[in-house]
RNA sequence: GGGCGCGUAGCUCAGUUGGCUAGAGCAUUCGGCUUACACCCGAAAGGUCCUCGGUUCGAGCCCGAGCGCGCCCA
């Protein structure tokens, strides 16, 4: 074996061996056959966006952690890797590429599309390539942490498997009607120009201003009657959309406006005063802060705002939309009546609030501005203000029973349980306020809407408002055949339709046919074609000018659907052909449900919940919800740095994985990670700059990196003693061979592995490491190894515990530490020596897929632990007294004692003699110069050649200790003589402390006996 | 504004159902080239368990109020 282990030296080979060997591959038929139980675990797919942080170290780490470990103990295990195509972000990050690079950017393929120069499709191009390229990365860079994935089965969310499970979702919601197009206030990201879902946008705080405008009040002919009202608002620019003031009919004050007019200031637009009850009244004194700040009346800006979105329904308001996709002023986008507001239009929203501010102040309308702080949306993505903006956009219904509900049903039924428990809120209280999904995206990367739409009126001529006037809407050319053939598409389930009216109004085809006038005016026809391949249908409907929607889906609604697309639904036959993987159709009976999600805690709202909803649904039948994706969510905690900040680009406070890998070895930064997984929902990192490197780093991945060497150093030198021993033996070892030592260190084993098997269960990591950490440094390192030095090499039964107390732990810290163990499983291996009574060792090729050990309750030993614990305070007393008196440990000792203590250190075998280097003990009565303590009531002395004890020293000592000692004899008394102790308390305890007091005034006896002997 | 988490040694964190004389790693100090390991070994020092009040025989832990920090949702 190599004296020093240095992980890059192993590292790549260990990986080679693993992936020759498929031991990562998952078997469904052993699943359904019933030869063994699955487990198994999705991989969170990350995102082709960019390379691996830290935070995915961390959860793949966990991850990995807990797939070894059950696929040692047995279970059929797979775990699912696959990566995520993140449209919006990886659209983003490559247009930045672009035009970093100088080359040809969204923009310009954008143009090209509108030239009808394909576009889309080379822009698409692209990304693809970019995305091949990260996925490459994202999968080498797992590999190098040793992630065991099924690597054969990897996914990615718009490989052909994925595609068609969005299709298919969208086809069934789409036909349930749980999917639907409406014209809404979205949020909108005007950098990026796409709608964001609410969990999307981001509340900062913003120091901003209140301004209070005045619109004149008008007569019934328009005229300015010298009256104002002031509207208080901190976006003065959407007052160009305002279509009423409102005033709350409680407002003593103000109640009398309503009924009356105000004219907007330049437009010229003459408005409502209607009365609401939302209008917060104003009021100084109020804690709340929008009354201290309100006017009483508010301006109603329906196309600009989510609550006047609100009030504008339930006045019958028209929504006037004043800004285009870039949210600059514009009256190309349904403002008509600009009027003296020319002067604004084509302003940004920045510099049009300047401008209408100062507009206001130079005509003496704005009464007056303060200063305000308040919670601004901004892109999670582009991080600008969010503009909420009136757009045609497709919704999933998930606030419908059959999705919300089946999803806090599987919670509250625990057929989903989340770890912590307490994020099982989070979960909750997100599903009681949720709102309909916005699920389109104008963006070009990602699963585009299967949907194609005419805007032509389906049936009659209609007729539809434009202005004032009223214009006649085209019929499209449907003819009786075309009605005839949807229907039968319809019937064959390869299509779906949808109206849209121009009230606004969704019907289904049952609604429009047979064609009539009646009460709706259908406008746009929405074809939702079923499959990718239909080619039929798609030609068939653009021969009759139907188009198919531009935009893509939220990439959520891919990711919803892991849990199923990664096992080949809705098609697994055909995902079988098109990957060759022959066992595709068995995944999703065997495997799903997983056992568990490892994830952070802000993607409990983002994913979580969509994949709950979409399991249970497309698994469901009829009115029957489906199974769940997973039984189990755990939620580990955020890595900050030592500031408490989130790690980031920007800051340039992140740590690369790679880099520690290289500097400390995977393993060391696996034991690290796992380390310092508490429960707590952040774990602080303190981030330094390696000199050498260059590179971010922190000393806590020394942890790791000391414990593997630790590992590696005990193995070599255990190895070593074994294969040099002079006395062996394969003969099984029985209970009643071990010495004391023995029976303690296979004690602290098999509590080791109980104690792993429960943190396993709890998914307590920090619990894992410690339990190995401990068990490994403490007790085999520290005390077993080097107490059995002197005696190993003849003795057949030390030579087993140390063998196999090693199997052991090297297996137990295989999933935490997968390379290093790897190694050291492959040497031990090579190595013989007995079997033990009680612990079951089943052999394996590698480390990976050999058994777990399994330990007897039996070898738990509380008398060894308890006998072992006093020879090891016994050790510990005579080594504190070297340290305090200047004996260096070669220096040998004699120890006097009493009978009883001498049969214990018999009994110990050479532990006390070895490990505090006393040469003799002895009842005999103690020579001069001897240095007297007490230990556990009892007086003892050490005596080393040439060390004469100094007088003075001791007696310092000893004052110290007698002051100490009283003091806790005091301690203790009081306690005794408290009547509601010896009452009240268990007895055991009671008498725990009465042993106490007595022991601890034997000792105070002694010391004060010595004082006086002085 | 609502919800959640955190506050324990200089730093990073443990501390199960109250029994604690509060632990670990790093850093610090002292002593060690003890033939597995200096990424090590031995020893030491270091704490108003954020504050105040309550429950209890007993509180780091439970309850109430407050202070500070962080996250999520409005």
């Amino acid at each position: 074996m190599p004296a020093k282990y240095v992980p890059s030296e192993h590292e790549d080979a260990v990986r080679a061996r693993w992936d020759a060997s498929g031991a990562f591959h998952a078997d469904p038929a052993k699943v359904l056959s019933g030869e063994r139980k699955p487990y198994c675990i999705l991989i969170p797919p990350p995102n082709v966006t960019g390379r691996l942080h830290l935070g995915h170290a961390l959860n793949n780490t966990l991850q990995d952690i807990l797939v070894r470990a059950h696929r040692m103990m047995g279970f059929e295990t797979l775990w699912m890797p696959g990566t995520d195509h993140a449209a919006i972000s990886t659209q983003a990050v490559v247009d930045k590429r672009l035009i970093e690079a100088g080359k040809p950017a969204l923009k310009d393929y954008k143009r090209m599309e509108a030239e009808g120069k394909n576009g889309r499709e080379q822009f698409l191009k692209l990304v693809l390539d970019w995305s091949k390229e990260y996925e490459g990365h994202i999968t080498e860079q797992l590999k190098l942490m040793g992630c065991s994935c099924d690597w054969a089965r990897q996914r990615f969310t718009m490989d052909e498997i994925g595609q068609r499970a969005v299709r298919e979702a969208f086809f069934r919601l789409f036909k349930d009607g749980l999917i639907y197009r409406g014209k809404r206030l979205v949020n909108w990201d005007p950098a990026t120009q796409t709608a964001l879902a609410d969990d999307e946008v981001e509340m900062q705080e913003i120091d901003g201003f209140f301004f209070y405008m005045k619109y004149p009040v008008v007569d019934a002919g328009g005229k300015e009657t010298g009256e104002f009202v002031t509207v208080a608002t901190t976006r003065p620019e959407t007052y160009l959309g305002d279509t009423a003031v409102a005033v709350n009919p409680d407002d003593a004050e103000r109640a009398k406006f309503i009924g009356k007019k105000v004219k907007l200031p330049f437009v010229g637009r003459v408005i409502p005063v209607i009365g609401d009850d939302y209008v917060v009244k104003p009021d100084p004194k109020s804690t709340d802060a929008k009354a201290q700040y309100a006017s009483g009346f508010l301006k109603v800006t329906p196309a600009h705002d989510p609550n006047d979105w609100e009030i504008g329904m339930r006045h019958g308001l028209e929504a006037i939309n004043v800004m285009g996709p870039d949210a600059a002023i514009s009256d190309q986008h349904g403002w008509t009546d600009v009027g003296d507001a020319k002067q604004f239009v084509g302003l940004s929203r920045e510099d049009a609030r300047k401008a209408i501010v100062r507009a206001f102040k130079d005509a003496g309308l704005l009464e007056k501005q303060r200063d305000y702080r308040h919670a601004v949306g901004h892109s999670y993505r582009s991080h600008v203000p969010i503009e909420p903006w009136l757009s045609d956009q497709w919704y999933c219904k998930v606030t419908d029973e059959k999705l919300v509900g089946w999803a806090q049903e599987a919670v509250k039924q625990e057929r989903v349980t989340f770890h912590p428990e307490r994020y099982e809120k989070t979960y909750s209280n997100w599903h009681e306020n949720l709102r309909d999904w916005c699920i389109s995206r104008q963006l070009w990367w990602g699963h585009r809407i299967p949907v194609w739409t005419t805007s032509r009126s389906f049936g009659p001529n209609y007729e539809v408002e434009e202005g004032d006037i009223l214009v006649p809407l085209p019929p499209a050319p449907h003819t009786d055949e075309f009605i005839r053939r949807i229907a039968q598409y319809r019937a064959e389930e390869r299509l779906d339709v949808q109206m849209v009216s121009v009230e606004g109004v969704t019907g289904t085809w049952e609604d429009v046919i047979p064609v009539r006038p009646g009460p709706h005016r259908w406008t746009l026809v929405c074809m939702c074609v079923r499959s990718e391949d239909d080619v039929e249908i798609v030609e068939y409907l653009e021969r009759f000018g139907y188009q198919r929607d531009p935009d893509v889906l939220d990439t959520w609604f891919s990711s919803g659907l892991w849990p199923m697309s990664t096992m080949g639904w809705p098609d697994a036959e055909q995902a079988a052909a098109d990957t060759g993987i022959a066992d595709m159709p068995q995944l999703l009976e065997a495997f799903n449900p997983t056992d568990v999600l490892c994830t952070a805690r802000e993607i409990i709202t983002l994913w979580v919940s969509r994949m709950v909803m979409f399991n249970r649904y497309f698994l469901g039948e009829g009115d029957a919800p489906g199974r769940v994706p997973y039984r189990d969510v755990f939620i580990h905690a955020m890595i900050q740095d030592g500031e408490g900040r989130k790690m980031s680009k920007s800051l340039g406070n992140g740590v690369d994985p790679l880099d520690i890998i290289h500097s400390h070895g995977a393993d060391g930064m696996r034991f690290t990670l796992c380390h310092m997984t508490t429960n707590t929902q952040d774990v602080r990192m303190p981030v330094e700059r390696d000199e050498g490197t260059g590179k971010n780093t922190s000393p806590k991945f020394d942890l790791g990196r000391n414990f593997v060497t630790k590992l590696f150093n005990a193995a070599k030198f255990a190895i070593s003693k074994l294969n040099e021993a002079e006395a062996r033996s394969d003969a099984k070892v029985t209970r009643g061979e071990l010495s004391l030592v023995d029976r303690w260190m296979l004690s602290r084993v098999a509590r080791t592995v109980m104690g792993i098997e429960n943190a396993l269960k709890g998914y307590s990591f920090n619990e894992i490491a410690t339990h190995l950490y401990d068990v490994l440094w403490r007790d085999y390192c520290d005390w077993y190894l080097e107490s059995v030095k002197p005696t190993v090499s003849k003795s057949p039964v030390q030579q087993a515990v140390l063998r196999q107390g090693l199997d052991v732990i090297v297996r137990l810290l295989h999933p935490v530490c997968p390379f290093v163990t790897e190694v050291l499983f492959e040497q031990l291996r090579a190595v013989k020596a007995g079997d033990i009574e009680g612990v079951t060792l089943g052999d394996g090729a590698m480390c990976c897929v050999a058994p777990w050990p399994q330990v007897d309750v039996a070898l738990v030993d509380e008398q060894a632990e308890r006998t072992f614990e006093t020879l090891r305070g016994l050790t510990e007393a005579m080594r504190q007294l070297r340290a305090q008196h200047g004996i260096g440990f070669k220096t040998p000792i004699v120890l006097y004692t009493d009978a009883k203590t001498k049969a214990l250190i018999d009994q110990g075998g050479g532990v006390v003699q070895t490990l505090a280097n006393v040469g003799g003990v002895s009842t005999a009565a103690r020579a001069s110069g001897a240095l007297p303590f007490t230990y556990e009531g009892t007086e003892h002395a050490i005596f080393a050649e040439g060390q004469e004890a100094d007088a003075g020293a001791l007696k310092a000592q000893l004052e110290e200790t007698i002051k100490k000692l009283m003091k806790d004899v005091g301690a203790l008394e009081g306690r005794l003589n408290n009547k509601g102790y010896t009452d009240k308390a268990p007895a055991h305890l009671v008498q725990q402390t009465r042993d106490q007091l007595q022991q601890k005034q034997d000792e105070l006896a002694a010391a004060k006996k010595r004082l006086g002997e002085l």
